[in-house]
DNA sequence: TTTTAAATAT
DNA sequence: GATATTTAAA
């Protein structure tokens, strides 16, 4: 009896070890995630940083200590420290739902490929949820509505090409709706064409960025055309990246000017009126987002963060941060870390926006500085925005309702 | 039908 | 260039 009593409690025992081994586990895993939001705020939160990673080694300690064997063997004490490591890139993939990319790959000229690969390679297994703004999500730069194009810039129907050939050539992705054949399918945006757009890593941009509408077949405006309304197009991912990006050598949305903008960005056929209507978006976003309240704590993680007086929407940021080693734009966590920027260099040594253009400055140079000031004040309570659907724990699904 | 991104007007 | 308004995608 005795024996068996043993053995019962010894195996109890062993359950319950492994449980909170189990639970020890996650719970690092937690706070990694943590500090990786965190890391956005270094500056402001250097502490806070400091106390988590802290607290994550000592917690790997225990578990080390404890359970040698079984954690080892997972996840590895060795790693310690990790901050940006390793993460996961396995893991990300599963728990993402809420974006959809289809296909980020693009060409740029600079920056981005490698670590849009590395970053991300889930978009292609998810994707059919999406429904918000494919663009976001889209690879290419810019892409048009098949049908009315009347447009100068973009070649027609253009498609991928014209992308990777320039290397900045256009870049919006086209309010597609596709259901051309007539086939409705639902929409899933992202549905796309699948095997074609996703397909093609390096290339193209598949169709399938902007969920649905035009129509393909539809024409709705066709009229004869000219002169209509142009045709609307989305922003693509990498399109509003290189956005970021002028901006920020610019200074910040305060400070830059359309023309500037568009200058640095490099994109042709984007015009003026493009970048123009973008920067108010923009500015609209990144300003006073939240005026309300915001309740005893924010259930939600915020969905929006503003580095540097840059307003990036997480996947985006994924990509932005992970793509350009310039940036200061840090990390941005969506709920689930989902996003989280998995070889971002962590201590992004904050220097003041130094314009590497050469471009003269004017008067608005100055009011940089005063911007950048601001930008550090205002990013804190007015950067973040708060996720429509809530549920905390399941949600990454919706991210943003916001995007650019 | 509503929301909102993009285009256009002021 | 900034802001307001309109249009159309989702």
């Amino acid at each position: 009896m005795i024996a068996e009593i043993h053995s019962h409690n010894t195996t109890t025992t062993t359950n319950a070890e492994e449980e909170k081994t189990q639970r020890c586990q996650e719970y690092i895993e937690a706070l990694e995630e943590e500090r990786r939001k965190i890391q956005v705020f270094q500056r402001e939160l250097p502490l806070c940083l400091e106390l988590v990673t802290q607290a994550i080694e000592s917690c790997k300690q225990k578990l080390c200590g404890t359970s040698t064997e079984n954690f080892q063997e997972q996840s590895g004490c060795s790693e310690q420290t990790s901050s940006e490591i390793p993460v996961l890139e396995e893991f990300m993939p599963i728990k993402r739902n809420s974006s959809c990319s289809d296909n980020d790959e693009d060409e740029d000229e600079d920056d981005d490929e490698q670590s849009e690969k590395t970053t991300i390679d889930h978009d292609k297994s998810i994707d059919k949820s999406c429904k918000k703004s494919d663009w976001l999500k889209s690879v290419q730069l810019w892409n048009q509505t098949p049908d009315l194009l009347p447009r100068e810039e973009s070649p027609r129907k253009l498609s991928v090409i014209e992308v990777k050939r320039n290397g900045n050539g256009g870049a919006f992705h086209p309010f597609k709706k596709e259901k051309s054949g007539g086939t409705s399918t639902t929409n899933s945006p992202c549905s796309v064409p699948a095997a074609a757009a996703v397909a093609t890593s390096s290339s193209t941009e598949t169709a399938g960025g902007c969920s649905g509408g035009g129509g393909g077949g539809g024409n709705k405006e066709d009229k004869e055309g000219q002169s209509q309304r142009k045709a609307r197009r989305c922003w693509s991912p990498e399109l509003h990246r290189r956005f970021l990006n002028a901006l920020q050598q610019l200074g910040g949305s305060h400070v830059a000017t359309p023309k500037q903008i568009r200058e640095l960005m490099k994109v042709d056929g984007l015009t003026n009126d493009e970048v123009k209507s973008h920067l108010q978006k923009y500015r609209l976003h990144t300003r006073r987002p939240t005026p309300s309240i915001h309740n005893d704590n924010n259930p939600q993680p915020p969905q929006f963060v503003v580095v540097g007086g840059i307003w990036v929407p997480p996947p985006e940021y994924a990509a932005v941060a992970t793509t350009s080693p310039g940036e200061e734009i840090s990390s941005v966590p969506a709920p689930t870390s989902i996003y989280a920027p998995i070889a971002a260099p962590p201590p992004p040594p904050p220097p003041p926006p130094v314009p590497q253009t050469a471009k003269s400055r004017t008067p608005r140079q100055q009011y940089k500085q005063m911007d950048s000031d601001e930008r550090a004040s205002r990013s804190r309570d007015t950067g973040v925005r708060c996720n429509s659907s809530a549920t905390s724990s399941s949600a990454h699904t919706s991210t943003a309702s916001l995007a650019f």
